[in-house]
DNA sequence: ACCCAGGGTCGTC
DNA sequence: GACGACCCTGGG
């Protein structure tokens, strides 16, 4: 496939350090150029900021532009989301001028629920490891630039992994909830197509909450970032520690209820509690 | 060497 | 509802 280039000149809230490092996504990596590659679907993209210019380059399956003008949510004007977050409180809006280049990136769903799943009481840089390995293993090869790129499996392609195939890549004791969660999808066809047309955001929780691997959080996680839901406030220990830090002061933070913590959320921020999380999230870890 | 935490979930009480 | 166990890895 020929390579593509797209330039975007004009445009609101556009940092690569901030989309790609702000913990929604596991597999865009930072170049010596201070660029990032990564892939999605069956593309493989580089990202450079160049002269207030944003250059996107890679091989894609179909339009470079209609390709990033959905994934990277681009006719979503995130100056009016800022505005109106930034007048809720203080601390918001110092979070939001840490994070101000922040977009929430269409993900697809599939994959975004394996990521998820394997993300649990788990760090960074082994959750990019496996899912390095596991794409390597089952995905397609995409070469580019001299450089060999790996899709992320589909549920076709995973579900020939066994369980001890698993934990021979990493897993650790998630290797039976990927087995599970992928056997579910990969026998049931419309299981993604039934969770993304469900409107009721209550009964696409419940249906996630039943696969293997996806608690409270992860579900949260999976509809923020691979649904566009962006009402939902995923609650871990970062965003349990700001919230604390900032509002509710207990000198414990794990004292403090998840419920208090989703009541607040929901006061304060309402249906675009998701994306304040982001915000509230990256400037405190990055701390 | 040892301990601890890491974008939690699951099984058990 | 609370509590401990759980693979594995990097950092103190």
């Amino acid at each position: 496939m020929k390579e593509q280039i797209f330039v975007l000149e004009k445009y609101n809230s556009f940092e690569p350090r901030d989309i790609f490092e702000c913990g929604q996504c596991f597999r865009w990596n930072r170049q010596e150029d201070g660029s990032y590659t990564g892939v999605f679907k069956e593309n493989v993209l580089n990202v450079k900021k160049d002269n207030g210019k944003i250059i996107f380059k890679g091989i894609c399956t179909q339009n470079i532009i209609n390709t990033c003008i959905e994934y990277f949510d681009l006719d979503t004007d995130y100056n009016k989301i800022k505005d109106k977050l930034s007048k809720i409180d203080e601390p918001l809006k110092e979070s939001i001028k840490y994070g101000q280049g922040i977009r929430i990136l269409k993900q697809d769903l599939w994959e975004t629920i394996i990521s998820f799943i394997i993300s649990a009481n788990n760090n960074i840089p082994r959750i990019k490891g496996i899912i390095e390995r596991i794409s390597k293993k089952y995905g397609n090869k995409i070469e580019w630039n001299k450089e060999e790129y790996y899709t992320f499996p589909t549920p076709e392609q995973l579900s020939k992994a066994t369980v001890e195939d698993l934990r021979k890549l990493g897993l650790g004791f998630r290797d039976k909830r990927i087995y599970e969660t992928t056997k579910i999808i990969n026998e049931n066809k419309n299981f993604l197509n039934e969770l993304q047309n469900e409107k009721d955001s209550a009964l696409v929780r419940e249906k996630l909450l039943s696969l293997s691997g996806v608690g409270p959080k992860v579900a949260d996680c999976i509809m923020l970032f691979g649904m566009q839901r962006y009402e939902v406030f995923p609650i871990d220990v970062w965003i349990r520690r700001v919230m604390n830090e900032l509002y509710i002061k207990n000198e414990d933070e794990t004292k403090v209820s998840k419920k208090e913590i989703e009541n607040l959320a929901q006061n304060k921020y309402g249906n675009l509690a998701g994306l304040a999380q982001q915000y509230l999230f990256f400037a405190r870890r990055e701390r």
